[in-house]
DNA sequence: TTGTAGGCGTTATCAA
DNA sequence: TTGATAACGCCTACAA
């Protein structure tokens, strides 16, 4: 068999189609459309594809067809347990539909976040779905000019030119703030989380203090225990508490920060929530085993993932546009340490 | 201007090449070979691309050149703690050579597996990683005919016709048998994931009984908690052990199942290591923290992502032979819990 | 239900 | 250093 120079080795269209005795289009609607084929060349086509090992080059298909079925996510992490439901709720619908997922983490950093995004739109894909709304200008000209569906995730802001899926950072603060409050915590502190591009996180706090000012009258300290893994930044932030002890509640950036304090306040004595209080935010698994069990301001991950997956899904004409468009919403997990 | 009707609508290499007064081809080689390409020609290519914001279409490149620069890594899953290490480690090093990484789970299913790498394959990937030497027939044919680079990792046998970079995970509890022996626990229990498709648990238990049985005489206790979170199966076999009262040594399938047996340990007042020892497996960011901290054992994690890289960029030619292809090894992080 | 012709956006090849 | 031409593998449009 001569191979010509320049093919990959792989079985085509062509030679399933050879060995079907058919022509490669009626092979090609085999995939796409099989009820517009014969039964009889059906069975010839599938023996023929289980012979060769044909796969379809979707490379091929997408340029073809000018219409790759993948789906670009970019979340700022793909393995912080915030993020896994959102992946596995938008994969999943998705992948319903016959798309595919392309994942990657633009690792909190908008700079990684334009590479990625470039990354991606070389594949030509269906839709591409972002994190935030907070973008380099490069980004913002891609995803201005890309021609695809653009969705944004986990925030929630009115003056955006694309669908967002997600809720009001501040919310969550007025959230913490009021519930603190209410629990009659008044010397209150925020434990920022090390991970620098967290624009989230240090949004929370702004809010957080602000509102505890404006609506009650408090002042906030903030911890900042610098560029540490989160659960070690929430032991320096116990140990900051141990040593000023004026401090009742500690509102954390994430839940990894509230486990690391819990953990050390257990390992150095500071009973929780006695003599401190500690809420976090994510409610991530362990949340839950901890002892004392971790309050938590609970994001609707999996909301946001099933539901940018259904306004793509209504971009590309698949779903029948709903344009119920508005914020989700954080509900307030409250366990033993508050 | 008038559009084709299939046309994408985003910009091409030949809209670049008609603003910047030069033919497509040289454009091309602007982005693969700028050195070829003169600096003249380059200033106005680069003016164009910039302009009309083009993003080159990388499914066109991989077809015209039959090489497509991405390279297809599925791990049982990608948001487990025990292999974002490797994910990082991979895709650090790949990317560095011009390679992008497409990232997909198999979530503990060969079935998913299956799919997902007949997913890969339709890109035309310069290279497949996958995770482990166990796989459908589906899976082990697609492989074999892919004609591209197949490593395999995170586990080492000697009779696979891929490169693997792993280690053996019976060593793992030859490791874990000899260490709780010689701390003097005679009395030990293995707690199971209720992860049905983590073949290595079931695997790394069966060696452990056999080694603590025929090395030492001593006879193992299976807890099997059922299908719950790995957190609650912790719990669900320190409750087993508190009830019975004849075990002094829990080794368990991963760090998430030991977590939840040392919180609930904490919880329900039973006393580690002097009641009950546990041993971890995985040495998660979390072990350090808990209270006490745990011991585990720790797989090569980041080490198999840089191998894998190696061995896959050494089989594209792109780096040049190494092959030292041997076991890596896991260590044993002894702490506080043993 | 099946087939033909042409094109999707890029790169290899060869020639200038 | 640059360019013309012909693939790469598949799909749309149209025809039979």
């Amino acid at each position: 068999m001569t191979r010509k120079r320049r093919s990959s080795g792989r079985a085509t269209l062509d030679q399933v189609a050879e060995l079907a005795s058919t022509s490669p289009i009626t092979v090609s609607r085999y995939f796409n459309r099989p009820q517009h084929v014969s039964e009889a060349t059906r069975q010839r086509i599938a023996a023929a594809v289980a012979e060769l090992g044909y796969v379809p080059n979707l490379a091929a298909g997408g340029l073809a067809s000018a219409q790759a079925r993948v789906i670009g996510l970019v979340l700022p992490s793909i393995s912080a347990p915030i993020y896994v439901d959102t992946i596995q709720a938008f994969s999943d619908r998705v992948s319903r539909y016959g798309y595919q997922l392309l994942l990657a983490s633009s690792e909190f950093s908008l700079e990684k976040e334009e590479e990625v995004v470039r990354a991606f739109l070389g594949w030509a894909p269906a839709a591409l779905v972002v994190t935030g709304c907070q973008h380099t200008p490069g980004t913002e000209q891609m995803l201005a000019r890309a021609s695809v569906p653009v969705v944004e995730v986990w925030d929630y802001r009115p003056d955006r030119p694309y669908p967002q899926v997600g809720f009001a950072h501040d919310e969550v603060s007025r959230l913490a703030a009021a519930f603190l409050h209410e629990r009659g915590y008044r010397r209150i502190a925020y434990a920022q989380t090390p991970i620098a591009g967290d624009l989230w996180a240090a949004l929370r706090y702004e809010e957080f203090a602000a509102c505890l000012l404006r609506d009650y009258g408090l002042a906030t300290r903030l911890i900042e225990p610098g560029a540490v893994h989160p659960i070690a930044a929430g032991r320096l932030a116990i140990e900051e508490i141990m040593r000023s002890g004026d401090i009742d509640a500690l509102f954390c950036a994430n839940d990894n920060v509230a486990s690391g304090a819990v953990l050390a306040a257990q390992r150095l004595g500071l009973r929780i929530p006695q003599q401190c209080a500690v809420l976090g935010f994510g409610d991530f698994p362990i949340a839950e085993a901890l002892f004392p069990s971790l309050s938590s301001v609970r994001p609707p991950a999996r909301d946001i993932g099933e539901v940018a997956a259904d306004r793509v899904l209504e971009e590309l004409g698949t779903l029948n546009p709903d344009a119920s468009t508005k914020a989700l919403a954080c509900t307030l997990a409250p366990r033993e340490s508050t």
